[in-house]
RNA sequence: GGGAGCAUAGCUCAGUUGGUUCAGAGCGUCUGCCUUACAAGCAGAGGGUCGGGGGUUCGACUCCCUCUGCUCCCACCA
């Protein structure tokens, strides 16, 4: 077969990603291997594929492959996540292009829509997951919205509900105007923000509600809250405002009335000293409103705007109120002055809203003992992170976990099983049935009319946490006593799992919550934290920046093979990634030197009657040796999740040690055959190879593999052992890194004195060179004759060391002896001073003392090697002198 | 404000309990080659007083202190 001198992918991918799906390689059922589990960091439903999941997902399929390859019954979940307010954002998006507004239309309906906007759109990232060769087990995909995973999602609310870990409560929440729904505190993103410190007097009332002359300045960043205050808090020991107890003062414009009162809360050096209290819009005004009783009054409705309780500037933004309002204030003599104030202000993770804190009533998961549990897993090493910073990341939140507002203000989601009574009470039950049974319990003359559903859904993490154990079984989350079906006892707990740190808190801490709770186990053993994915100048991949280049066009142009190499080469644990594209360049590169290399060996001739040569005997025997050394390392790398340094050592064995020098050596010349030994021990070696990359590079490994010979109908180099480690004999290798080393000498002398390769060169050697790679430096140097001598006589040429051994290359009159000379002066002065270090250290009596016996004769080694290279220069230096 | 981490070649990073001629790798750069597997290649070369300072030690890239510069996480000073 004629191959192209390049490698073509495209022809390549798409024809084996069917084959392994048609033959189903990817699939697995429990059997009596044992199991190797990974369940994939759910996509959002309607999300694409950018560069993080590129990342996320090749490291995943190296990991999933690399098992298969050891023998392990190796099971892929993929499914996507139904990600309550990034989809139903997107569905409300589209409904206003069709002129729908999402407050005219039901429930009902608007979840139709949303199920068709999942059906169109959803999925579409995993299709571009087979495009990069991920090997997922399809047949098990699942969604976090499916009935029966939702179902375990219910199950698991009245689990905790019943257990009196779930309660209701009107707390200060984040609200996000925007989406209109609370979010969690960890959906919360600080950011130093700009904005101004008003400056405000504040009239102390003369009893009967009326203004005197006295004032106080108080200070606050939100002007246009000022209509919600309930009082002015001053601390107690501020000698400053004693004179204000008991007095009463005015809020400007609305002229209300409100007290003083004290509280240590307040700090004494920050701002005036005055604090005005809106216990309905701000979180530790809440506190303290609750501490004194003090009336609570909002404000601001659920879009941010101001409502009518504000009396004036009814209707306004927040923001345009808190601009008009200070001209107000202006004008009205109420303001001081304005400074410029940069303080951190909280935004919506998912909107970039900034969160309004908001009264409203929610429902929370204490977190306490969950939590307690959780750390301990980590704690105690049963799991874990990949780095170990992450550890003390970790720590810190579980220790100062609150408790989980899970409810959200949405549609998309599972929706609460908390069913109110006409009496005011709350049933909650998996079902509506039952919850009727529970409320005529209570009351039989309630019929399904009497009962009306929490209109909220929960948190998308609520159904997120329970990912590792409700994809082989939903039935067991929330139902202790369910016994695990067969895929459950068997899969879980996964193996490892590779995720952003970015969600530690969110999912990560949270399955293993939710795996001690359901499953008193761990739901993983390793969890690897990926890097950010930047560009080459260390900005975040932004759709608003542009900088993020899209997978499918990478893999097109390039092979998907090539995208994983390029991710992966950069990508050391916890590290962030700064991605360019030259790097999948790199991994291009790296594809057609391996296809290349194949073309050679796949074009020779073999001669069965031809013996096999020295050269090509202790290429083969050498590189039997490096291939195991490599194979070793390759197994630590991985063992460590050193993904990227594996990658390196199969690269340079491949390219180096392989290409550039075992191929190099057994080369026969052009148009002749190379024997049957040292032919068949090439392809072995050559699958060994593939093998090794296969994990990392699938495509272009499986296409190789199976041109190599006519294989097997159903075979596939997936389910190849991978290669083991044999005996390593270093002397081995040692005696070839001196050929290596003559033949790189030889190569630069030829470079310097440009002299031709094909010019075939004589070569004395003086010094213990082992004689049996002597046949190699004749082969890759191009040596016309190597001797063995003991003195180099009047020969002229150039000299260079090989260890303590010393090289000549005769050159007769291409020497410049002057040169020559001063190189060798130059040498020789380095090795005395190196010398006389060396002897320095021998002869300080503490350190011969102190030193381990392998360091000090370490260093006797140094010295007689420095003394016999230090003779060998001065005798060069003596014969060019003559 | 609290906590964690980082600083090694032009770039991205290794350097595993302090000790091999240990200062490394990949990429990039420079030089010479279109040598019949591969110019997406081959062969060679240069490049860092390991952020600054101090300390411990026979010995420090490695341990301790300090300074500087960056990054991340957490956080209720209005």
């Amino acid at each position: 077969m004629e191959l192209s001198a390049k490698y073509n992918p495209s022809q390549v991918e798409d024809k084996w990603y069917a084959y392994w799906l048609e033959k189903k390689f990817f699939h697995s059922e429990p059997d009596e291997r044992q199991p190797y589990t990974i369940v994939i960091p759910p996509p959002n439903v309607t999300g694409i594929l950018h560069m993080g999941h590129v990342l996320n997902n090749t490291l995943n399929d190296v990991l999933i492959r690399k098992a298969r390859m050891d023998g392990k019954n190796a099971c892929w979940v993929p499914g996507t996540d139904h990600a309550s307010i990034a989809t139903e954002n997107k569905v409300v998006a589209r409904l206003k292009t069709m002129g729908i507004n999402k407050t005219d239309i039901t429930r009902d309906e608007f979840l139709k829509y949303a199920w068709e906007w999942k059906e169109e759109h959803g999925g579409i990232i995993l299709e571009q997951l087979r495009k990069l060769g991920a090997s997922c087990d399809w047949d098990r995909t699942r969604f976090t919205m499916e009935p029966a995973l939702s179902d375990a999602v219910i199950a698991t609310f009245c689990y905790f509900y019943k257990k009196g870990m779930i309660y209701r409560g009107v707390r200060m929440v984040n609200w996000d105007p925007v989406a209109l729904t609370a979010v969690s505190d960890d959906e919360v993103i600080h950011k130093d923000t700009q904005s101004h410190f008003y400056h405000l007097k504040y009239y102390i009332s003369d009893g009967q509600g009326n203004a005197t002359d006295q004032y106080l300045v108080i200070a606050t960043t939100r002007p246009e809250t000022i209509m919600a205050d309930a009082a002015i808090c001053v601390n107690p020991d501020d000698e400053r405002h004693h004179w204000l107890r008991g007095k009463k003062v005015i809020i400007p414009l609305i002229n209300k009335e409100i007290p003083v009162i004290e509280d240590d809360y307040v700090e004494m050096d920050f701002g005036t000293g005055c604090l005005k209290v809106t216990p309905a819009h701000d979180a530790h005004d809440y506190e303290i409103g609750m501490r004194h009783n003090l009336p609570i009054l909002e404000i601001i409705d659920d879009h941010g705007k101001l409502n009518e309780k504000a009396q004036i500037l009814v209707g306004e933004d927040r923001f345009v109120a808190r601009k008009k309002i200070a001209k107000m204030l202006e004008e009205s003599g109420n303001l001081v002055k304005i400074d410029d104030y940069t303080s951190p202000i909280g935004y919506s993770e998912r909107t970039d809203a900034v969160i309004e804190p908001k009264l409203s009533a929610q429902w929370f998961l204490k977190m306490e003992d969950l939590a307690a549990t959780a750390l301990d897993s980590v704690e105690s090493g049963k799991i874990k992170f990949i780095p170990d910073k992450y550890r003390n990341t970790y720590r810190h939140w579980m220790e100062n976990a609150h408790d989980w507002c899970i409810s959200r203000q949405l549609w998309w989601g599972q929706r609460i099983p908390a069913y109110y009574l006409p009496d005011g009470q709350i049933v909650v039950e998996e079902t509506a049935e039952k919850a009727l049974e529970a409320a005529q319990k209570i009351n039989p003359a309630y019929t399904a009319a009497d009962l009306r559903q929490d209109e909220d859904v929960l948190d998308t993490w609520f159904s997120s946490w329970l990912w590792p154990i409700s994809v082989f079984d939903p039935e067991r989350p929330g139902h202790p006593e369910h016994e695990p079906n067969k895929d459950l006892a068997y899969y879980y707990p996964t193996n490892d799992l590779v995720t952003g740190p970015d969600i530690i808190f969110f999912w990560v801490a949270r399955m293993i919550m939710a795996g001690n709770e359901f499953m008193k186990d761990i739901p993983f053993g390793n969890v690897y934290f990926t890097g950010i994915v930047r560009d080459k100048i260390g900005r975040k991949m932004s759709k608003t920046l542009g900088n993020s280049p899209n997978p499918l066009d990478l893999i097109e142009k390039y092979g998907a093979d090539a995208v994983r190499i390029g991710m992966l080469l950069c990508s050391s644990a916890g590290n962030d990634i700064f991605y360019d594209e030259s790097q999948v360049e790199q991994g291009r590169n790296f594809c057609n030197k391996i296809w290349n290399s194949y073309r050679l060996v796949q074009g020779w001739k073999v001669d069965e009657s031809l013996a096999q040569s020295e050269v090509n005997k202790v290429a083969v025997k050498w590189f039997e040796n490096k291939l195991s050394q490599t194979v070793a390392a390759v197994e630590d790398h991985y063992s460590k999740f050193r993904i990227s340094d594996a990658l390196m050592s199969i690269y340079k064995i491949f390219w180096d040690d392989y290409c550039s020098w075992y191929l190099e050596a057994i080369k026969p010349a052009y148009g002749e055959a190379i024997d049957k030994a040292t032919f068949d021990a090439t392809n072995k070696f050559f699958e060994a190879l593939l093998k090794m990359v296969h994990p990392i590079m699938p495509f272009i490994t499986e296409e190789l593999w199976q041109s190599m010979e006519t294989r097997e109908a159903g075979a596939t180099i997936m389910f190849e052992k991978t290669p083991s480690a044999g005996q390593v004999d270093a002397d081995y290798i040692t005696g070839f890194e001196m050929a290596q080393e003559a033949i790189n000498g030889i190569r630069g002398i030829r470079q310097q004195k440009n002299i031709s390769p094909k010019e075939a060169l004589e070569l004395k050697i003086k010094g213990a060179f082992p004689a049996e790679f002597i046949p190699v430096v004749e082969k890759l140097a191009n040596t016309s004759s190597v001797e063995t001598v003991a003195d180099f006589g009047e020969a002229t040429g150039v000299s260079f060391m090989v260890r303590t051994v010393e090289m000549f290359v005769v050159l007769g009159g291409l020497v410049n002896v002057e040169e020559e000379i001063a190189k060798l002066e130059a040498e020789l002065k380095y090795q005395q001073d190196f010398l006389a270090s060396v002897r320095k250290k021998l002869s300080n009596e503490s350190f011969v003392a102190h030193a381990p016996e392998k360091v000090v004769a370490i260093e006797r080694k140094k010295e007689a090697d420095s003394l016999s290279k230090i003779e060998s220069y001065e005798s060069q230096l003596k014969a060019l002198r003559k």
